[in-house]
DNA sequence: TCCTTTTGTTAGCTAAGCTAACTAATGTCC
DNA sequence: GGACATTAGTTAGCTTAGCTAACAAAAGGA
């Protein structure tokens, strides 16, 4: 533990963003196991999240929520509709523009998805002490308030 | 903080396997802004880098490591190969497999990307304080430990 | 030797990403 | 009101990434 006192203050930041972008991105790699049960590759899946939890968008403003070009979303949101996960309403005051939503069987697809993955992490802290859980806690509340002001 | 009290300690499991899950999305999703700059889509990157931090793989394990199956890495290979960012190796005792190691160029490559990523996001924790980073190193190792049991 | 298993590839499909070029609706300026 | 510019979404056509099925070649075992 000496040694860490030895680090300059920036080399920490990065030795913590280090190590927690190599975490994140095994724990999402293991989860993402669980998700081929919904039937939806995770494009899908991420896009229609972001209606649920998100309310309706637009094309435009869904593309832009999932980093994605409008051509792009244009066809993932077909094969949504195809499958029913998602309507579309006409927006009278521009009618260039397309209002996107969820539909309940979409709602509903995703929650359980959602649960799955959820419940086989949780699986997984059964383990840990409080002390540890609430460490895990004050974590995610940190990210959180860290990712509001990128 | 009194309603903390009031959930079963499965519960406050729940609780805390979804706040993480999500910001571990969320993370990542901005992260990987930072990836176009590499010219490789995330897949390959994410081969070439279970490559450079561990080691030679047969085609057949590295697909297993990527949760893939094997003629998805057979073409992704490929490509990467065409780029000269991994080669194959013969192996002399079965010549059924393949050894792909990384050339110079990929490990290069991919350590400037990852420098990127994790300066984009070690930059975003200059802000918090050293009680704070402490948290999330805390965190992240607890994260690790749990992964390692899944 | 002959059969089975293992490793990787090929063929052919779908989904998901892109840019370029288009249509339709809206907004602006004279 | 008409001409032009801007904005929203789609279409066309390309690449990459995922899958299964079917195959070839090497290794292993009866």
């Amino acid at each position: 533990m000496a040694r860490k006192s030895t680090l300059s203050f920036s080399a920490r930041q990065r030795v913590v963003a280090d190590r927690l972008h190599s975490v994140a991105i095994h724990l999402l790699r293991r989860l993402r196991v669980k998700d081929t049960a919904s039937g939806m590759g995770p494009a899908r899946l991420s896009a229609l999240s972001v209606l649920v939890f998100g309310g309706p968008l637009s094309l435009k403003d869904l593309a832009a929520a999932e980093q994605v070009q409008p051509p792009t979303m244009s066809r993932m949101v077909h094969g949504l509709e195809r499958d029913a996960l998602v309507r579309r309403e006409v927006v009278r005051e521009d009618r260039r523009k397309i209002r996107l939503r969820a539909t309940p069987k979409g709602i509903r697809i995703l929650q359980q998805g959602r649960r799955r993955r959820i419940a086989y992490f949780a699986e997984h802290l059964r383990n840990l002490k409080g002390e540890e859980l609430a460490s895990l806690e004050k974590a995610a509340d940190i990210i959180h308030r860290v990712l509001q002001q990128f």
